[in-house]
DNA sequence: CCCTGATTCGC
DNA sequence: GCGAATCAGG
């Protein structure tokens, strides 16, 4: 019954998966009978696998942030610390995105925290969710949730040839995400 | 027990 | 290639 893996089906899984929905999600966006198992079989198939978002549930057991007195201020890799999984710090927060001037170096910027990420700032995930120095891009969102950058490696095409099956329903359904 | 992705392996 | 079963983890 279901329409196997069409190139507008597999587009689709990408697309979601780069977004960071969890196999299950996707799975149940698709519809047609697909499990998470199918998804993520056809994700590693299609060599997709090790994104930059992780994805949990809503579970995500997140303290509501017992700031501690000082902040060690580890940018970055703190050496051997013990990570603490507390809310962001009191972070000084975000200088507003350039509005040019993407700056060339490969994933800097992830300058907005889950604090200070802003309805129209890139939610382009930048380090590991779990620890402290995880990030966004935070730059101005153009396309869709990303900024330009990153919507180029989100939504990559991959539509060749002529799509021609019905896509309508899942288009319709995509929609929504965009 | 809920969830996550990763891997295996018969189909 | 596909995906259920399984594994390993949070």
């Amino acid at each position: 019954m279901n329409p196997g893996w069409t190139e507008d089906r597999v587009g689709a899984l990408k697309k979601l998966w780069l977004e960071g929905q969890s196999a299950s999600q996707i799975a149940k966006a698709l519809g047609g009978g697909v499990t998470r198992n199918a998804v993520i079989g056809k994700v590693h198939r299609l060599g997709l696998s090790g994104r930059a978002a992780p994805s949990q549930p809503a579970r995500t057991t997140f303290r509501p942030a017992r700031p501690r007195a000082a902040a060690p201020a580890a940018p970055v890799q703190a050496p051997s610390a013990p990570r603490r999984l507390e809310a962001a710090a009191p972070r000084p927060v975000v200088a507003a995105p350039a509005p040019q001037a993407p700056s060339p170096a490969p994933e800097l910027p992830g300058t907005a925290t889950v604090l200070t990420l802003g309805a129209h700032m890139c939610k382009w995930p930048i380090g590991d969710p779990s620890t402290r120095d995880f990030s966004f891009c935070g730059r101005r969102a153009s396309e869709g949730v990303y900024c330009v950058e990153h919507a180029r490696v989100a939504y990559q095409p991959q539509v060749r040839k002529g799509a021609k099956d019905g896509a309508s329903e899942l288009a319709r359904s995509l929609r929504r995400y965009i």
